[in-house]
DNA sequence: TAATTTTTGTTATAATATAACACTATGTAA
DNA sequence: TTACATAGTGTTATATTATAACAAAAATTA
């Protein structure tokens, strides 16, 4: 079963970090991070971080070139993500909204594409952020 | 005033060339073909292309880390996108639905975020691609 | 067992993007 | 006009992000 699956020892170790981090980290960070662990090379991270994209532990922030772990269950394949991204902290929240992602998932364009998947990224200011 | 900039020879060139192409082009095809006007090094096309995308002349894609031209005369700032990526044959269209930004345009979290900026991209097959 | 697929380790390199600096053009105000 | 400020240019060097290619090891399957 694709959700229950196995992950390798790189995997394990890549995904221990991203999911320690409350915040989206960068290959070549997590690359630093790992080193101790025995993992050398970018290709070794990379090759860990599209496994762990494709089944759905982690998501790519596609305008930041860093990946985050998804904490929800439901969402273990990534086809459709939303998250909120700060432009001053630069903190980023993944956003599970049931109304907005019926909303997106049955969006139809008037051209006959067929969708199987969108990425949705909010830009502005955290509470934090607008006070200061 | 801003929607009406007057452009330097660079952006002409660098706008000119995304313009006449149908599709996203990246930053150095795009130093490749402005070359025979002598335009020699990156940092001269990204800061075209920079100047360009804040204007709203252009915007990026972000999962493709390429450029297509607005052709929506309304948004000349870039700061409310939905883009249609076809995987299979990279084509992109911008998409403008009313309806859609509206909604987007509205959307509050629960967590005190203030919004300014949203980039939406929808994935899936073409027409075109469904039929082959 | 053997065959097949997946993952690994490694080196090298490609592709994308920015820093730093000196200089030029343009606009604004005394 | 001069002085000042702002924005753009040209250039070299470098940082950051990501993949190609290949051989070996491990896990899966038949
Ligand atoms: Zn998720
Ligand atoms: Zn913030
Ligand atoms: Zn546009
Ligand atoms: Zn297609």
């Amino acid at each position: 079963m694709q959700n229950q699956q196995v992950l390798t020892k790189n995997q394990k170790i890549v995904l221990d970090i991203i999911e320690k981090s409350s915040q989206p980290l960068k290959a070549y960070s997590i690359l630093f991070d790992v080193k101790k662990k025995g993992i050398n090379a970018p290709l070794q991270v990379y090759r860990a971080l599209d496994k762990l994209v494709e089944i759905g532990k982690i998501h790519k922030i596609e305008s930041r070139n860093a990946f985050i772990a998804c904490k929800n269950s439901k969402c273990q394949i990534t086809k459709a993500t939303v998250f909120s991204i700060c432009e001053n902290c630069e903190d980023v929240k993944e956003i599970h909204d049931h109304k907005l992602s019926e909303h997106l998932k049955h969006y139809k364009d008037n051209k006959g594409m067929k969708y199987s998947k969108y990425n949705l990224e909010f830009f502005g200011l955290c509470k934090k952020c607008i006070k200061n």
